[in-house]
DNA sequence: AAACGCCTTGGGCAAGTGCCCAAATCAAGG
DNA sequence: CCTTGATTTGGGCACTTGCCCAAGGCGTTT
């Protein structure tokens, strides 16, 4: 075999996974067919079957890379800051920078409805954000916020219904909401954390 | 014409939107077809196209009157506690009764990502949640809950995301949960209100 | 040059899609 | 009885769907 085969197998591989998140936020979950993502692609339509078993698993796998993604940008935004409540203004900040072609934030609650339907997704989509939940968790634990496991998953799901609302009422900006996300971080004492 | 007719004809319409909810929180909004909704129905296909313009139409008013009856709801629930704690923790206990595949929280889901491709459907669903909001923050306002417009949208925009997140962890139960949301509706002071 | 093997293409098939429409149904009014 | 008019049916059309597969391309190895 040629390892320049195998390169530009991989590279096209990465196109498909590309084109499926995009279509994914675009048309939704159910809206994405072969012949679409292939074509965004830039490939022939066969090629979907060749490197992924079907369209679901291509969505799938895409889905999972892309939430992945965005769960090791928190890892290196909690690095940033020390204050909890900077740690939320940081998070909820991606708020404003949706305009609606966001396509990852979209994707997170395709995802969460696909999931529902496709045990093995569902796995996958679990695990990936326990990850997410035990590192926020360990983060505000060491800052002294109560309940830190309770607390990372209600935040956690907080982020996910704001980005799903803020598409339909563009008034939700990150200012607006995030006073009231902060007494969810305040220390037992009502003291803030100083480095 | 007969009324009996008329009459019958709006029945069928209902059992349409029951069967429709049905499917899109089964199937997905993509998922739902002319013939598996009149199926379910029971009823002929053809009959989707004469009680509603299109599929679209069919899956847009049954979603948007799901979602008003559980708007509804609300207001009822509302006028049986005082306590603000009290009345999130009557909210968030339907979490417990919802194991992830209730129909209705899944329809709100689906009815938010549908809402962003469809500018009609985008309209309905935003006067549906400000007319909840404004409730909500009303309410919050008239017992000293600080920036109740705020708090009421992201109150809303938590129990959504909590109900996604909860197909995925079953360990994400309303006792787990409240005591974090319960920090969001303290009053100023710290006091708690009382009748 | 020939063989090998991964990658890629595009056509093909059965099944399903939305929507349309002629024909049937049926209770009320003439 | 016959008409009326809303309701209902089921078949049909053009189209898309997921997936398969024979055929070809191309770098590497022999």
């Amino acid at each position: 075999m040629g390892p320049k085969s195998a390169e530009r197998g991989r590279e096209v591989r990465e196109r498909l996974l590309v084109a499926a998140v995009e279509l994914i936020a675009e048309r939704g979950w159910g809206g994405v067919s072969t012949r679409t993502v292939a074509e965004r692609a830039g490939v022939g339509a066969g090629l979907v079957h060749y490197h992924f078993g079907s369209v679901q698993e291509l969505l799938s796998a895409a889905a999972v890379a892309a939430m992945r993604e965005v769960g090791g940008s928190l890892e290196s935004l909690l690095e940033q800051v020390e204050d909890p409540a900077d740690a939320l203004r940081l998070m909820v900040s991606s708020l404003d920078d949706y305009t609606g072609d966001d396509a990852v934030s979209m994707v997170f609650t395709e995802a969460y409805l696909a999931a529902t339907r496709d045990a093995q997704l569902r796995d996958q989509v679990a695990e990936v954000m326990a990850e997410f939940r035990a590192r926020l968790a360990g983060w505000l634990g060491a800052r002294g916020v109560a309940e830190p496991e309770a607390t990372a998953a209600v935040v956690g799901a907080s982020i996910d219904g704001l980005v799903m609302q803020r598409a339909l009422d563009p008034a939700l900006t990150s200012e607006v909401v995030l006073p009231v996300l902060v007494r969810m971080v305040q220390t037992p004492g009502g003291a803030r954390w100083r480095s």
